[in-house]
DNA sequence: CCAATAGAGAACTCAACGTTTTCTAACGGG
DNA sequence: CCCGTTAGAAAACGTTGAGTTCTCTATTGG
C-alpha cells in the first residue's frame, strides 16, 4: 500500500502560520456560503482547507471561535465614514455598506453564533461588539457633521435616534429575510432617519 | 434482573395525547431556561418529560419543529392591543408586553431557531412570522386609534415608522443583550416613536 | 371485554466532536 | 549547511447525540 510518488500527503508542500490561517478562514466562509452556519462542521472545514482537525483545534477552542475569527477576517475597513456632503447621502451610503455586510457570510455567521453563544456572556459580548459598535459610531460621526453644517440641531441627536436606522436595517436583513433594495433604504432614510434629525428629505439632493 | 415491583416503567401510569404534549413542551422550555437552546438535546427533553425519544419523533421531525411548537404554546394571547387612551400609554404598554416575551424562553428560542433555520426558507418564514407580524400589526392598530382621536396625522403613518419601535426593542434585547428598563422604553417612545408620528411627548400623560 | 393505538425503554447505526499518535516538512540557530 | 525544534497531515480513537427500530404493555374506544 505504498502511495504513488507525489500523492503521499507527507511529501506534499505544507503551509504554516498566516498562509494556513487564511486558507482555513477561506474554507470556513465557503462552507457558510454554501451550506450555512448550522451545517458547518470542523471536519468539512479541515477537508476543504486541506488541513487537519488537529491544526484547527490547536488554533481555536471550537467552532464558534473559529467562525468569529473568520468573520472578523472578512470585515472591511470601517475607518472612513462616508462623506458626501449631505446627511441623506451619507446615511444612504452607510446603509448600503451595512447591507452588503449583513446579507453575506458575515451576517449569516453573526446570527448563527449569537444563537449558539447566548448562554456564554463573554462570547455573546464579543459577537455583539462585532457589528453594532461600528454602525452606531459611524452614524454619530455622520450626524455630527450634519450638525456642524447646520443641517440639523444638536439637540435632536440622541442615542436612540442614532440607533433607529441601523436597527431597522438589521431587523430587515436578519429577521424578515426580505430583500433590501435601494427603494427600501430610501424609505428608511426619508421616513425615519431624516425626520428624527429634523431634516426635510425633499430639501436634500439624491444620495 | 426482575425490577422491583412498582419501578418497572411498563407498569407505571402512562400519559398520552394532550397531556403528554404539554409535559414535553414544559420540558423543552425548562431545558431552554436552564441551559439555552444550543445545549438542548432530544434525549434530555425525553428524560425530563419522562417520555421516550420515539414519542418525540413520532410528533415532530426534529429539534427545530419541537422547539417552535413549544414556543408557540407559551405565547400569550395577543388579540387585545392595549388601549389606555393615549398613544404614549398604548405604545409603552405594548413594549412592556413585547419585552417580557423576548427576554424569556421565547426570545432565546427564536434566536436559536433562526440561526439554525436560515438555510431552510420555509422554516425561517415560520419563525419570522412568529413574533414580527404581531408587533407591527398591534402598532398599526394603536396608531390607527391615535389618528382617529386626532392625536396624529394619518399622513405620517408609514410601514417603516410602525416598525421603528419594535425594531429598536428587538435589537436591544436580542443583539445587545442589555437590560431593558422602563427608562429605556421611555427613551424609545419619547425620542423615536412619538416624534415619528408627530406627537409631542410632554403633552401626553404618563403611560 | 377485546382489538387497536400509542407510549416506555432499550438497543442500534451513523455522524461529528475533540483528542491522541505517528510521521515529516518547514524553519531557525549555530 | 546541518540539525534540533516546531508545527502540520493523516489516521485512529472514545464519546455524545441524532434518529430509528424493536419489544412489551398501558390506555382507550367500541
Amino acid at each position: 500500500m505504498t502511495p504513488a510518488p507525489g500523492t503521499d500527503h507527507r511529501t506534499l508542500p505544507r503551509r504554516r502560520g498566516a498562509a494556513l490561517n487564511s486558507a482555513i478562514f477561506e474554507a470556513v466562509r465557503a462552507e457558510i456560503a454554501e451550506s450555512g452556519y448550522a451545517a458547518l462542521t470542523m471536519e468539512r472545514v479541515a477537508e476543504r482547507a486541506r488541513a487537519s482537525k488537529a491544526s484547527l483545534y490547536r488554533r481555536w477552542p471550537g467552532r464558534a471561535a473559529l467562525v468569529l475569527d473568520a468573520a472578523y477576517d472578512a470585515m472591511p475597513d470601517y475607518s472612513s465614514a462616508p462623506d458626501t456632503g449631505s446627511l441623506r447621502g451619507d446615511v444612504l451610503a452607510l446603509m448600503r455598506q451595512i447591507v452588503l455586510l449583513l446579507e453575506g457570510v458575515v451576517g449569516e455567521a453573526m446570527i448563527g453564533l449569537l444563537g449558539e453563544s447566548l448562554q456564554n456572556p463573554d462570547a455573546a459580548a464579543q459577537i455583539r461588539e462585532f457589528g453594532r459598535g461600528n454602525m452606531v459610531r459611524t452614524m454619530r460621526e455622520i450626524v455630527g457633521r450634519a450638525v456642524a453644517r447646520g443641517e440639523c440641531e444638536a439637540g435632536l441627536v440622541t442615542e436612540r435616534r442614532l440607533e433607529a436606522g441601523p436597527a431597522l436595517l438589521r431587523q430587515r436583513v436578519m429577521f424578515s429575510g426580505l430583500p433590501v433594495g435601494d427603494d427600501y433604504l430610501q424609505e428608511v432614510v426619508d421616513d425615519v432617519v431624516l425626520p428624527l434629525f429634523g431634516v426635510r428629505p425633499e430639501a436634500q439632493p439624491e444620495g
